[in-house]
DNA sequence: CCCATTTGACCCTA
DNA sequence: TAGGGTCAAATGGG
């Protein structure tokens, strides 16, 4: 257990001791006089260092569940908590034991969505989009009442020919006509989502140009595409993409639609924002997904993440971070 | 020809 | 019953 830790181990131990060293800045910044927003992004932070933790601890720990490998931080206490697993069977697609209904009735979905929001750089109109390394097929739009734009509906490319039930809603914000509101319901099933299925059958013709790049793309090129392509402001991203891509890309990236590159990548606010109702929870700054029910029933609110910091350099490092080997993570209630 | 988008209609939930 | 989510035919582009 100490000696053949592998790579992920180190990494998350990293986290970890990454996430109290944070715990620490902040706590000083607590009795200095120190801005609320550095404050707040030593929250995001730690949040976001035990948050990868989780997700690595969760892979791990749940070798046997590929369809949803990479995804679940499903910790309770999360603030964040990606993926609950209330929600996590519901989109297996295999799974759809849920009293039988079946989820590709046109029947409302109930099941959670995970809320994004995205600044897309609307310079060159409104058509700006953003790309978040996924192949989606719109397939249908509404207008929403009371919303002056409407809502696209969006479903994974390979639905058909993977089942792979992830979908999306986009809507730009009413307030701010540069944001979008993004929602993602269900898990990537497919092989971009999911790079262990080899996708078995036909599908190859087509793949060219899509599915080809499913497993490359999911790189950090994905990242770059997102951000270029929505224009999404990174400024003062490069901290966190660094924390965050190390372990979420290279295996991770595609599964969630959400999980992997939008923690960070849709950080991108760092000056104002206009915070709509919807907002206030989740775009602030850093980490603005999250699981909703409903509507914004449950918005997780307790995501303490989402506070209107501007990402401000951490000033701080990986490498600054010791790990301490007598650290006592087999203690049994370390994480509790 | 294949695929993605558009769009009106349909169906379900609240 | 209104509103939201999905279907599927029509259409257009590569």
């Amino acid at each position: 257990m100490e000696k053949g830790w592998s790579l992920e181990q180190k990494t998350l131990i990293t986290e970890i001791i990454q996430g109290m060293e944070l715990a620490k800045q902040l706590r000083a910044h607590l009795n200095a006089t120190s801005s609320v927003e550095t404050r707040d992004m030593l929250v995001q932070s730690i949040l976001s260092s035990y948050e990868k933790a989780l997700l690595i601890l969760n892979r791990g720990g749940s070798m046997g569940q590929p369809q949803n490998a990479g995804i679940s931080v499903g910790v309770p206490e999360s603030p964040i908590s990606i993926n609950r697993s209330p929600g996590s069977d519901d989109f297996d697609g295999s799974v759809k034991d849920n009293q039988g209904y079946n989820e590709a009735s046109k029947k409302r979905k109930t099941t959670p969505i995970v809320a994004d929001q995205v600044r897309v750089s609307t310079e060159n109109g409104l058509e700006a989009h953003h790309d978040d390394g996924y192949s989606w097929r719109k397939y249908g739009q509404k207008d929403i009442l009371g919303a002056k734009y409407p809502r696209s509906y969006y479903r994974c490319t390979y639905r058909n020919t993977q089942n792979c039930q992830a979908t999306k809603q986009v809507q730009r914000s009413d307030e701010d006509p540069t944001v979008l509101e993004i929602k993602y319901r269900g898990t990537h099933n497919c092989a971009r989502g999911n790079q262990s299925i080899p996708s078995p059958e036909k599908r190859e013709k087509k793949q060219k140009n899509t599915n080809s790049n499913c497993q490359q793309q999911q790189s950090q090129q994905a990242l770059f595409d997102f951000h270029n392509s929505a224009g999404v402001n990174t400024e003062h991203l490069d901290t966190k993409e660094e924390m965050v891509s190390p372990f979420s890309f290279p295996s991770t990236y595609g599964c969630t639609a959400s999980v992997g590159p939008f923690i960070s990548l849709a950080t991108a606010e760092p000056t104002r924002h206009s915070v709509s109702p919807f907002q206030m929870n989740n775009f602030a700054g850093v980490q603005n997904l999250q699981y909703l029910e409903s509507d914004f029933t449950e918005i997780i609110s307790a995501n303490t993440s989402a506070t209107n910091s501007p990402i401000v350099d951490l000033g701080f490092s990986l490498d600054q971070v010791e790990l301490s080997p007598d650290f006592p993570f087999d203690s049994p209630g370390f994480f509790s």
